[in-house]
Order: structure tokens, then sequence, then C-alpha cells
DNA sequence: CTGAAAGCGCTTACAG
DNA sequence: CTGAAAGCGCTTACAG
């Protein structure tokens, strides 16, 4: 009786109880095994395994290490979702960005997945773009879990069970953009200046001596308001007011050749791109980065994406190091979650230099 | 005191019961709206609102829609860990794949969670290559969610955790990819042989008369040696078979030049690659497609990526159809949920024809 | 059709 | 240091 099962051996078989048959047949699945069985077979009280298991109060060596024993044995693993309901915590996040299909995201949610499931907790991971309606189910689906907070990359759209997320008092931290009117959130992001500066002097460096610049169309996001800011301060710095140029038009299939053209007979010969699904349609659009190129022009992009290493040349970056804001994005939920009020905080961007910039002819 | 709080107006209040005063209370939090709050609010029993909540039994129509009425105006969530302790199923499942960074298998992964979310279950992503430590530590957690199952994509490392959620009952889905010796598995993948054919017939229609392969390092895949055998299978019933030309050979940065040098001294003008990275690589090796093209070579690559539709030419490519495999992997997971036994199932790839195959000279 | 009661797996005062 | 008991929010036989 106790070999047919060698993940239960010994609990329950010598006392029958109608719940331990209950759990061992249901629906023919393998019954998860629980405290009690742990506290039966380690010869104890529940109450002391929950005690080894949680290291509260006083517990003799010996038992603890008995309660070790016995959980070892039988593969013991806590029922968070119990547990959650006495103490406050699921051990459970959610986290909320536009697109986990667009590679810079995913390296996001990779890096806050990562920490925060070294720390002993799930995330789950919901895509907010698509249309509002999907959030909203994602959103709801999230607190009847009973997520012990949020990790949100904000949007333009605040639908209503956003709303009603932020609402909480549940720790809730920003990443990667700014909400406007939100300042009560703690915000991760990074700080467009030091990479923007770096990028400018190399340019510099090279010879170059007017400069331009193209903001993505979405002109209401304070991420891509606060790149174009950066160029307009480091390069009036640089390069002088007359020598800065700026197109914040929008980016679209038939503009791009025009703003390109444009630069150009201004006498532009290198310039800077906010927004990089802009680039990657340039590069698309322009025959390939040699189009770009043979033009005479120099460029850098925003975001570290594998694609600007895979073209020729390959692409200069100002990155926003993803890694580490996802990282920091996570330990500064964590600190929330534990009863701390950080602050927020900004990674720096750092420049990357390669290919696409030469020097002046 | 009610219109202290708007979330909880009308429950509690008029009773007093320390319950409330703690919930209300506890860290400051807003606390959740429980069925008991509902029930207080409807004037009737908590089982009956539980019951009006599932559809079980029969209740009155105007007690249902006061139960309705009730959980709108509190904007009652269930919790369904509560609920998961008696029911059996938490709405939960764990999904596994081995890189969310990677393009392809985000697709994958949010087309999943889509289909899921629909379904009223929250996923966990989470990545099984990094290390097996940390896969490890995904998998335990996940146990510890009590996930209802969980749709994997197999790797080769199965590590010790993975082993045990195995071993459990629970439903469990393959996706892409095969596990060698797991035939209760059901898994959803892609038939490679329909795209190969189209793939092959498009080159022959082009008036190449010769053709190479290109398999991927990972050999012991039985995916990449079903592309391999597909290919061979094809490509000899119609180029016949000494003019089909298969190069298994690890494909690093040297060999990748010499392997299309050893196709070209036989006299190949077009082949096919069967790992996406290796496509890749060669891509960004060859100074770009036209490095490839300029020696004359029109190729196709297996994985529809975005990339092979952002280079000049843009890539030909054999679809897997990553959304449809995503959704019907789900799909197939949500039969097994609801304890069903389903098959197996293949989806089509898809043959979609770009510029970088072109007729011979 | 509805309510009171037991119990899911766990934690935490409360007594020993 | 340890055990018995109550209770987290919910569901489900069991009686009405």
């Amino acid at each position: 009786m106790i070999s047919s099962n060698p993940m239960r051996m010994g609990s329950g078989s010598e006392t029958g109880k109608p719940h331990m048959v209950f759990s061992q047949l249901r629906g023919g699945v393998m019954a998860y095994v629980t405290i009690r069985d742990v506290a039966r077979r380690a010869g104890i009280s529940v109450s002391t395994v929950s005690r080894a298991l949680n290291g509260n109060g006083r517990i003799s060596a010996e038992t603890k290490h008995a309660v070790e024993k016995a959980m070892e044995e039988l593969h013991y693993i806590p029922d968070s979702r119990a547990r959650a309901m006495r103490s406050s915590s699921t051990k459970t996040v959610g986290l909320l960005v536009p697109d986990i299909r667009n590679g810079y995201f995913a390296d996001l949610a990779y890096a806050i997945q990562d920490t925060l499931s070294k720390a002993g907790y799930c995330t789950f991971i919901g895509t907010s773009s698509e249309n509002v309606r999907q959030q909203d189910v994602f959103i709801t689906n999230m607190l009847s879990q009973h997520i012990d907070g949020a990790i949100i990359v904000p949007q333009g759209e605040m639908s209503e069970a956003l709303q009603r997320l932020l609402r909480r008092q549940l720790p809730v931290v920003f990443v990667d953009r700014r909400a406007d009117e939100l300042d009560m959130v703690p915000l991760v992001d990074s700080d467009p200046f030091p990479g923007m500066e770096s990028a400018l002097r190399d340019i510099q460096e090279q010879g170059h001596s007017k400069v331009g610049y193209v903001s993505g169309p979405i002109l209401d996001s304070p991420t891509l308001r606060e790149r174009e800011l950066a160029f307009r301060d480091c390069g009036t710095r640089l390069f002088g007011e007359e020598n800065v140029f700026v197109e914040s038009t929008s980016f679209d299939q038939s503009s791009c050749v025009s703003v390109i053209r444009r630069m150009l007979s201004s006498g532009v010969t290198s310039m800077v791109f906010g927004y990089s699904p802009d680039t990657v349609r340039a590069i698309a659009m322009m025959n390939g980065v040699g189009g770009v190129l043979e033009s005479g022009m120099s460029f850098i992009s925003f975001d570290d994406i594998e694609l600007f290493r895979l073209t020729t040349p390959q692409v200069s970056v100002i990155s926003q190091q993803v890694q580490r804001l996802g990282c920091l994005g996570a330990e500064t939920f964590l600190d929330m979650v534990q009863g701390g009020h950080p602050r927020s905080r900004r990674v720096e961007t750092i420049y990357i230099q390669r290919g696409s910039v030469e020097s002046v002819r």
C-alpha cells in the first residue's frame, strides 16, 4: 500500500482519515504533499512544522532538523495560496508591458522576472497595447490572484481596470516611462543626457559640425520629449544653436526620405534617432543601411537592439541599459513590498560607438 | 464612517465584527472586497452568493439579480486563491520557454498568454535556457502556486524540478518541440513538409537545378532532424538525389563561408537554412544579404522573424505560423484542463516568397 | 430555493 | 519549546 505511491509513503495510511483518501484520489491526480503530511512524518504538530518553515518562534534544533528531513523526503512544497490567506503576501506580482513581442520589452520583462524569481516571486506578464479590453481582462485576473503589487510600463491608455489597480494601495512601480499625473508612484527609468552627451561628443570628434534629430511620432510621450530636450540641450552646447536641427514630424513611409533630404540640404552630416522603431523603418526603407550611408550621413539610434548589431555597418546606439533598468525596477518594487518608500531612480544611458558614425571626409 | 471608504460602503459598519475592523485596517491597505461584503449588501447568505457566482444549484432570478447588483456596486473580484482551496483549479498556468528574449518565443508566449487570458487564466512565463538553477527556482515557484498545469517548450535539459513537474499528473502540453521519450504528453508543433514542398517548388520554378541545405548545429533536436528529413525528401523528389546537398556541420563563424563556398563549387545556386539563428549569423557575417547574393545564391530560411522583412532583399521564409501554434497549444491545454485527452496537433508550415529567391540568370 | 456548517492548507496568537 | 484552536475567503454537501 505504501509502496504503491512513493511520494506519500508513510503518510495517512495508518490513520485512514477521509481527508487523506480524498487527496489521494481526487481526479487521479497525484496529491500535493501538505504540511499535515510533513507533521505526521516528523511526528510533531502542524503548528511546529509551520514555525520551523517560517523561522518564527523558538524551536529546538533537533525538531527543526526532523522537520527539514521530512520535508526533504516528501518533496514538500508549501502552498503559497493557503499561506497567502493568513499572511498577506502571495509572492506574486503583475508585470504590465506594452508588448512582449517588442525586443526591448522582452529584455526588460526578462530582467524583471529574473530578479523577482530569485526573490521567490512569481511574475504574471501581460501586454497592454493590443486592446484595452484585453488589458482589463489581464488586470482583473491579476487582482483575483491577489498579487502583492505590480510593475508597470505606463502608456497613454489608462483603462478602467488599470485605474482601479492604481487606486488600490498596493505597491506599484513604474518602469521605463513616466506617467504624467502620477507622482506618488516611484519611477525607474533612464536618463537620456549622459548617453546623448557622449554620442554628440563622438560625432563632434569625427569632425561633423551640423547635427540633426528625428524624434518619434509620439510627441506626447514624456520620455520622448525628454530625449529631444537632451538633444537640444547637448547639441546646442556642443555645436551652437544654428547647427542643430530637429524634425519632429510623424515619421511615416513617405516622410522618411524627405526628412533625410531636408537634413542633407541643410548641411547636416550626422543624425540621431530618438525612437528606435523609426530607425528600423528607416533602415528597411533606405535600402539597407548602405542607402543612408551612401548619402554620407552618419547616424546613431536610441536602444541597443539586436538588429543594430547585425546590420552593416553596425549602428551606434545610445543604450538604455535595459538589463539594469529591469533589475533596478524589480529591486525598487521589492523594497516597497517590504514597507520601504523608495525614491524614483534613474539609470544612465550609455553611448556605444559602432560603424554607423564615420568621420567626415 | 461609511463615507470614509467608498469601496466598502455599507459593509461591516453595522456589525463591527473584529474581522471587519482587521480587514479595513491592515497595513493601511484598502481591503479587498470579500464575498461576505457582497452577501451583506445583498441581504442574503454567503452560500447563496457563491452559488449565484458559480451558477451552481437553483437560485431565484431576483436573488441572482440582487447579487449581481451588489457585486457590481462593490467592484467585487473573487479571490481565486481561496476559491482554489476548495475547488481544484487556480486558474493559473505555467509557461516555460527557452528564452522570451528570442523573438520567436516572444511571439509564441504572447499568443499563448493571450488565448489563456481570454479563458480567465493567468500565465506565469518563465525561461528555461539561461541556467538550470534558475529554471528550477521558477518551476518550484509555480508548483507552490499550485498551477493548474503547464505549457512547455521542452529542451535537452531535463532538470530535477522539471522532471518532478512532469511526474505530477497535471495537464501538460508540449509546444514547438518534441521531447523524445515523452509520448504521453500531447504535442503541438509545426509540420515542416508543406512549407518545404512549396519552397522547393518555388526554387525549381525559378530555374534552379541544384539545392543545398544547412541544418543547425543542434543535430540531436528532433525538430531540426525532421526539417532536414523534409528537405531530403522533397528535394530528392523534385531535383533528384544527385542535386541535393546537405551540410550538417556546426555553423560557426569560420565554417559559414566555407559551407557556402563548397555549395557553390558543387554548382548549388539556392539553399535553405533550417535554423534561423544560422541565417541571421550568415547575414551578419556575409556583409549583409548582398554578400550572399553577390555569390549568386538564392536562399530561404525557416522562421518568419521581423529581421527577415527588414533586410534587402527580404528573406523568403518557411513560416511556422507561430501565432496559430500558440493558440492551438493553449486550446489543447484548455481541453486537457477540462478533462479531455487531446491528441497531438500539427500546424502546417507555409512558404512566404520574397526577394531572396531569384531566377537563375 | 436558501442557510449553517465543515473544511481546503496554512499561520498565529493563546495556553501550556 | 510545543500543541490545540481559530480563522483567511471561498465552495459544497446537508438539511430545511
